[in-house]
DNA sequence: AGCACGCCGACT
DNA sequence: GTCGGCGTGCTC
């Protein structure tokens, strides 16, 4: 076979398309290696992505390939498709989104060690012991037929597995894994989780069920070299199964048979910075590439995911019963604190509540999505306010560590003694978080054991597994925590919840902000009555007549999200529209708007000049959070009837918004998560 | 994105 | 006279 002349190689370069260059005549490469090729005055690592015997570049433009990097295999042609598919759907240029897409090791150029580097990724990984081989649990018919569906399944098949808490979804995903490994022994599966260090016995549970079958986790808690190495592993089809957080949707998995995405809802599956891509969304578009089956599982699917349910284009696998015999719903009650004589902003109802399952030594769970001590530091006598030099918010009150501190840019102050306007010493605590609520909870009920869980109790490593580990073990009596506290664990004697402060989220301008709040409810609902206990769910709203409580009391998703689709119809709003976000940042807020003007200007024409009426472009506005970290921002809000018509049209507005060329810094969010 | 080139203000 | 500010433009 005659060796091809020239390559077409991608670069991590805003805008510029896949450069060519010339091919040394001792080298024979393949689609897939990594190269080193010059760039003006540089050295960069590049993916060749095409080989060709002619070119139409200028002979004095162009440059000779200086290394190839094939002492791995080229990565496939379906993990190119994959992120050239990216690419195009995210606005960036192939180069900037498959370089991006490998680890540090393979995208930086090779050093003096590179081959002892390698070879030391290719150790194999240790041999994980096991902690006892898992029973055979015999599935109920419905999770039978979830197992047999996807058994069955032929090339490109798109399921939800909807399933309420504690109705088995873990165990109906490794029977899948184990119908698909008994017919083909040496297939792979890519599971993707929201986040590692929450579902710490997840890996264990697999490694359990598939006690042959090597395994390893990716994400980005681990160092440069455990990445390069899981990634490595998978590309080379010595591990099988891949546990991973959004990056690993970019490895590179030949055998790949099953994807699985858990808690396909959750927000961490969005990329928020960089790319942003949604990791969920590429899963559907890697299952359809490599036409094998891929599961999305939830308690409370989001409205996209369910919207394609409704209309087909997924199949439906439906968990209805709790898989825990005995297994209870909690009942609900909604508690009003206007009005009311609130102790420290506990209703009487709630304290009632917590006095009596105390007096039947049962647990009690209390969620409140805010951490800290308080939301805000206020002077009585001034008037001053906690804000953050840095950003449009307020420091919140940490009083354990004597601090102020931002959450949004980490900024933190020792916290003053006196107002530093007026001078006066009674500084005043306005709000309360999960720090404060603890302190309330041992002042009313000193000889209760209460623990805290939420990102300040849990950031040294291991944390959180030993304070789950002393729930687990009925060594705690309180559980108070944010979010963290209703992520899936299975506490045996929890008959109480708690919800504070929910009503943030129920009058927020951001339209997924109430679905985020049912995800939640539902979520901390479910950790109560697993066993037999008859369980209650007290929550503190002003919005008790709303049908989400309604849905909630019955735990019935169905019926929410069919209302929220609903309404979501009537508005004209996601998922029925699709939206971009153009974001611009500066010192000064007018510059960033002045961008934003000409960007709607240049739009406005171009759809005009498209004939293009199915994209509207919105006035610019600042963001809600208009200043983070110095940068003052404001936003654009672009919205389309239709995913060709918004790709359409954002391809050619990006390429002109590109030769505005200010000064100021600009990023596009298609489906963004936050608008 | 880098990294050059280039054309105007304040410095040894 | 040069050092350096960041606007503009290119990278096979």
């Amino acid at each position: 076979m005659a060796t091809s002349r020239f390559a077409t190689v991608a670069l991590n370069v805003p805008l510029l398309p896949p450069l060519t260059y010339r091919i040394a005549e001792t080298m024979s490469p393949c689609v897939g290696d990594r190269c080193v090729v010059p760039l003006g005055r540089r050295q960069e690592v590049g993916l060749i992505v095409a080989l060709s015997d002619q070119t139409t570049i200028d002979p004095k433009k162009q440059k000779t390939i200086i290394r190839l990097l094939n002492e791995t295999e080229p990565v496939s042609e379906i993990w190119l498709k994959l992120t050239r598919f990216a690419a195009d759907y995210y606005q960036h240029s192939w180069g900037e989104v498959s370089i991006a897409a490998l680890p540090t090791f393979f995208k930086t150029k090779p050093g003096p060690k590179y081959e002892q580097s390698l070879e030391r990724l290719r150790k194999p990984y240790k041999e994980k012991k096991i902690d006892k081989p898992s029973g055979v649990l015999t599935l109920n018919d419905e999770q039978q037929l979830a197992v047999e569906a996807v058994d069955h399944a032929k090339g490109f098949a798109p399921y939800v597995l909807h399933g309420v808490t504690g109705s088995g979804k873990t165990e109906v995903y490794l029977r899948m894994m184990e119908s698909l490994f008994i017919k083909k022994p040496d297939a792979q599966v890519l599971f993707l989780v929201p986040e590692i260090n929450l579902t710490p016995q997840l890996e264990a549970r697999i490694r359990n069920h598939f006690p042959d079958k090597p395994m390893a986790s990716l994400h980005s808690g681990l160092a440069n070299g455990e990445r390069a190495k899981a990634w490595l592993a998978a590309k080379e089809k010595r591990i099988q199964i891949l546990v991973g957080t959004r990056m690993a949707i970019f490895s590179d998995m030949p055998n790949l048979g099953l994807i699985v995405v858990d808690e396909e809802h959750d927000l961490s599956y969005k990329a928020g910075d960089g790319i942003r891509y949604s990791a969920r969304d590429l899963a559907i578009k890697l299952a359809q590439l490599r036409q094998i089956p891929v599961i999305l599982g939830s308690a409370t699917p989001s409205l996209e995911t369910w919207s394609r349910v409704k209309n087909g284009h997924y199949n439906l696998l439906s968990l209805t019963k709790r898989a825990v015999p005995g297994a209870s719903l909690p009942t609900l009650s909604v508690v009003n604190p206007k009005n009311k004589k609130l102790i420290k902003g506990l209703t009487p109802e709630v304290i009632d509540a917590i006095s009596e399952t105390l007096q039947k030594k049962e647990q009690v769970i209390i969620f409140l999505n805010r951490r800290g001590y308080a939301p805000v530091l206020t002077c009585p006598s001034c008037g001053w306010l906690s804000k953050c030099p840095h950003c449009s918010t307020y420091a919140v009150y940490h009083k354990f560590h004597g601090k102020l501190v931002c959450h949004h840019c980490g900024w933190s102050i020792p916290v003053y003694s006196r107002c530093p306007d007026c001078g006066n010493v009674d500084l005043l605590p306005m709000g309360a978080g999960t720090q404060r609520i603890e302190e309330t909870l041992e002042q009313l009920w000193p000889q209760a054991r209460i623990l805290r869980i939420d990102r300040d109790t849990t950031q040294r490593k291991n944390a959180a597994k030993e304070a789950f580990d002393a729930v687990h073990a009925g060594e705690v009596d309180i559980l108070v925590g944010t979010q963290m506290v209703a992520k899936g664990h299975d506490f045996q004697k929890v008959s109480l919840v708690v919800v504070l402060n929910i009503d943030a989220q129920l009058v927020s301008s951001n339209p997924r902000s109430e679905e985020r709040a049912f995800a939640n409810l539902m979520q901390v609902a479910g950790r109560a009555g697993r066993f037999g206990l008859p369980a209650k769910m007290v929550v503190q709203s002003r919005f008790g007549d709303r049908e989400i409580f309604a849905a909630l009391a019955q735990q019935d998703y169905n019926r929410y999200a069919d209302h929220l689709l609903k309404v979501r119809k009537e508005e004209n709003s996601v998922p029925f529209v699709c939206q971009a976000l153009l974001m611009a940042d500066d010192a000064n807020i007018g510059k960033a708007l002045e961008f934003l003007k000409q960007a709607l200007k240049v739009g406005t024409d171009l759809l005009e000049q498209q004939q293009n009426e199915s994209v509207v472009i919105y006035d610019p506005i600042p963001m809600a959070l208009m200043k983070l970290a110095d940068k003052e921002r404001a936003q654009l809000l672009v919205e389309a009837s239709s995913r060709v018509a918004m790709g359409r049209f954002l391809r050619h507005w990006y390429r002109q918004l590109c030769e505005i060329g200010t000064s100021v810094h600009w990023t596009m969010d298609v489906d963004p998560m936050d608008v």
